[in-house]
RNA sequence: GGAGAGGUGGCAGAGCGGUUGAAUGCGCCUGACUUGAAAUCAGGUUUAGGGUCAAACCUAACGGGGGUUCGAAUCCCCCCCUCUCCGCCA
């Protein structure tokens, strides 16, 4: 959520930095007009109220001194109660509905991109930071498909999965099942000794969390919902891990908290319907580990920039090779207003699809969700600044080691760091 | 699902119609005492919005939403959540 007062002291550079993202997207002036609207009212209904406070209080302390309830004077100032109350009773609907209308509105404006996001119209124009692993490029050809040799090594089945959902969902049979958790233990343990808190959250989670973390209003067909329940299930860690600490004041002295989460994480994927329909690339379940930090904001790009180091170290640890994409203005992501993404190469498309996504949020969601810290000798209090990353995206990572790890004979080789979880060589 | 209890400041916990934004304790901050610290004493310490150069000041908030009243943390209605016991269950 944007802050009501930087858009009311400098609508023009709010206006010109959203501009970045789509041009002719979003408009700021109906929140200018609406917010004016609303402080005239505010004032005149802090006038009356304040009046109307005297008059309780007057009342009070004559009846305390004695005073008859029916003598002329308490009569009369009832009276001027009771009309202070009328006019009340006018103003204050009006000003609710618009601090609603405003609210709503600025509920659906994104983060402003930052200042160091490069800006573009969309993902062609990602800026392109730095490549890792071309050395362990492998010469591709007669390289399958990761669901072909999935099939093909029976440990990824597609067709009885769609009978028991729908598409869009697999099973993961035998070496499949065990490798999906050797990677979720192995980016884990990583992630802990680099500093991490593990922490298993619920994956149901309520419309205030989707709202916190940005999810709501805007993007309710994304996720799947318990509509009788106002639970929905998660798409990210990211929501039920950043809203642990929602309408929370934290100790500056606890900053960072850093937490890593596995959890399986669902999307209805609406609108994608001709795209990735094969493998594990784009799935309705898939399971992901997900690294989330709340830092105070003096910190929060250096803290950003090493979020992104855990990442790679697992792309690294693993060799698969990759590279790391700035987003441009017009691809980052609602809440976000900087982000990089890591992309891993899949030798069968002969292209780098996208494994991680790490943003820095700001205060963006620290608002939304009402995080805030105190810092010890000073007054009030301030918004953290949230990021997060996937450390990885599982179900991606196994595609990549599938086509990346394949041996000429059809077999799969365990990456080194995975074979004391596998107990095995090859799969 | 049945029965009961309860949701108050950073925390614990009073208040149950009138100058109560809220006793008290803990925590925290400032000062005194001390070589320093502890202990002790005095004072201070909620958040949000408005206002101001900065203050003063004004308004709101005692789970959420309505209502009664000149006046509600306190009374009434609805909803949410938590806890205890019983039942069921991984």
């Amino acid at each position: 959520m944007l802050d009501l007062k930087l858009i009311r002291s400098n609508p023009d550079l709010v206006q010109e930095r959203l501009n970045a993202r789509k041009a002719g997207e979003y408009d700021i002036q109906p929140i200018l007009d609406l917010d004016a609207q609303q402080r005239s009212i505010e004032g005149d209904r802090g006038q009356l109220q304040a009046r109307s406070n005297e008059i309780g209080k007057a009342i009070g302390q004559k009846m305390k001194g004695g005073a008859n309830p029916q003598s002329e004077e308490i009569i009369a100032l009832k009276t001027e109660g009771n009309e202070v109350k009328q006019k009340l009773a006018d103003l204050e609907p009006q000003e609710k509905e618009l601090k609603a209308q405003i609210k709503a509105l600025i509920l659906a404006l994104p983060n402003l991109p930052d200042a160091t996001t490069p800006i573009g119209a969309n993902e062609t124009e990602n800026v392109e930071i730095r490549r890792w692993g071309d050395e362990y490029k492998k010469d591709a050809t007669g390289i399958l498909p990761h669901w072909d040799i999935g099939e093909k090594l029976g440990i990824l089945e597609f067709s009885r999965a769609v009978k028991v959902a729908q598409s869009r969902f697999v099973s993961l049979m035998g070496a499949g099942a065990a490798l999906e958790r050797a990677l979720i233990n192995f980016m884990l343990d990583t992630q802990i000794e680099a500093g991490y808190t593990e922490v298993m959250p619920p994956v149901l989670v309520n419309s205030e969390s989707l709202t916190g973390t940005g999810q709501l209003p805007k993007f309710a067909e994304e996720s799947f919902r318990c509509a009788e329940d106002d639970l929905w299930l998660t798409p990210t860690a990211e929501v039920p891990v950043t809203n642990l600490y929602r309408d929370e004041v934290l100790d500056a002295e606890n900053l960072p908290i850093a937490h890593c989460a596995y959890t399986p994480c669902f999307r209805r994927e609406a609108g994608s319907y001709g795209k990735d329909t094969r493998g594990l690339i784009r799935l309705h379940q898939f399971n992901k580990v997900e690294l989330v930090k709340f830092v105070h904001p003096d910190h929060s790009a250096a803290e950003h920039e090493k979020l992104v180091g855990n990442a790679e170290a697992i792309l690294q640890a693993l060799k698969l090779p990759y590279r790391v994409l700035e987003l441009c203005s017009g691809d980052i992501g609602f809440s976000a207003g900087k982000c990089y993404d890591l992309e891993v190469w899949l030798p069968s498309a002969g292209t780098y699809r996208e494994i991680s996504s790490c943003s820095n949020f700001y205060d963006f969601q620290a608002r939304r969700a009402s995080i805030r810290f105190k810092e010890p000798k000073q007054k009030g209090t301030r918004f953290v600044h949230t990021l997060n990353g996937s450390g990885l995206a599982i179900g991606r990572t196994m595609a990549a080691v599938l086509e990346n790890y394949q041996q000429p004979n059809g077999t799969v080789e365990v990456p080194e760091v995975l074979r004391s979880y596998m107990r095995k060589d090859f799969l």
